[in-house]
DNA sequence: CTAATCAGGACCAAATTAGTCTTGATTATG
DNA sequence: CATAATCAAGACTAATTTGGTCCTGATTAG
C-alpha cells in the first residue's frame, strides 16, 4: 500500500519514451506503440503532463508531444503532483486536497506535515532520468512485434496481437 | 495523493490513546469514547492490529486491549503494513499484493524498489512516540462531551451528541 | 449462569479510479 | 482550399477499492 495512481505509472512510461527520443515530436498512436498503452489512455495522460508543464504539444496533421526539459531536471514529486495532485499522505497536512474537518486540522497535523515533506524530498531527490535505465528502454522499433519489455500494460493483449 | 488508508489513521490514533493509558486494559467502548471513532470501527482496527502484534487483547468481561511495546519502539511502517499490508508505490516493487505481471516485473522495477525503500526507511524513522503529542492528547475525560480534539471522525456528530 | 467482551467474517454502500468515447479545434499536405 | 491527421476537453460507464455495519460464536469475570 501506499500506493501510486496507475496513471502515474503511465506518466512515468510516457515520459520514458518521450526522453528516449529527445527533441523528437511523437504523436499518441507511436508512444502507445512505444510504450503498450492503449492510445485513448496515453492521451489521456499527455493531457495531464500537458498542463503540467511536462510536455509541449504540437497540434495538427504531424503533430505530437514532446518533453520539456531535461530528464534530470524533473523529479518525481514533478510528476506525482501534476498527475495526482499534492503529495499528502492524509488530510491532515497542509495542501490536502480534502483537508481534515476537525479544527484547523487536527493536534497531529503538525507531526503529519513533518512526515509529508519527509516523503516529499525523499521523492524530490529521485529524476525521470534516474527511472529510466536508457540500455534497456524502448529497444522495439514503433510498430514493431515485441513490445514485451514495456511496462504496466493491462491491455497487453491487444497490444501484442 | 500518496495517500495512507483512512484505517491507518484510525489505527494510530487508537494507539495513541492505549499509549496514553499505558498499562490498562480498555475495551473498544472507551477507545470509541476517547476516540470519537464509532465502536464498530474501533474493533476492526484493533482486530488488524492485535493480528499484528501491536497490541495485546483480554476476552471475556472487562476485557479489552493494551498496548504492546513501548511507543517509541512502534514505527510507522510498523502499524502502515500490520494495516495496510507492505509498502509498494506500485506492482513493480519486491512483496507488492499485486505484482505488475509483466515478465518478472517490468525493466524499471529496480528503479522503483530503490524509491520504495526510500520511502520506507523514511517511515521507519518515526515511531508512535513521535507522532502523539502527549501534552495534547486525549485531555477528554472518557465518555465526557469533549472529544473535539479528535481526529477523523466520519461520525463526530453521534460522537458529540 | 449471565452479562460483557473480543474474534472472525460476511455483507452492503459509497467513493474512487480506470478506461472509453464523442465532439470540436488546429494544422500540415497536396 | 479540401482533406486527413492530430490534439483538446470532458462526459460517461464499468470496475475496483474502501469504509462502515452487522451477525454469530467463543471467552471470561462476577
Amino acid at each position: 500500500m501506499l500506493r501510486l495512481n496507475r496513471m502515474t505509472d503511465y506518466a512515468i512510461v510516457v515520459l520514458g519514451a518521450l526522453a528516449h527520443r529527445r527533441g523528437e515530436v511523437l504523436a499518441t498512436a507511436q508512444l502507445a506503440a512505444l510504450t503498450g498503452l492503449a492510445q485513448p489512455t496515453v492521451a489521456k495522460v499527455a493531457k495531464h503532463l500537458q498542463a503540467g508543464n511536462l510536455l509541449t504539444t504540437r497540434r495538427g496533421a504531424s503533430g505530437g508531444y514532446v518533453l520539456q526539459g531535461r530528464p534530470e531536471d524533473i523529479s518525481l514529486v514533478n510528476i506525482i503532483e501534476v498527475v495526482e495532485g499534492p503529495i499528502a499522505v492524509n488530510g491532515c497536512v497542509d495542501g490536502a486536497q480534502d483537508p481534515c474537518s476537525v479544527a484547523n486540522c487536527c493536534f497531529m497535523s503538525n507531526q503529519w506535515n513533518k512526515v509529508n515533506s519527509a516523503i516529499r524530498s525523499t521523492l524530490e531527490g529521485i529524476t525521470l532520468a534516474d527511472l529510466i535505465d536508457p540500455s534497456q528502454l524502448f529497444t522495439a522499433p514503433i510498430g514493431g512485434a515485441d513490445t514485451s519489455q514495456a511496462p504496466h500494460r493491462p491491455d497487453a493483449a491487444s497490444a501484442g496481437a
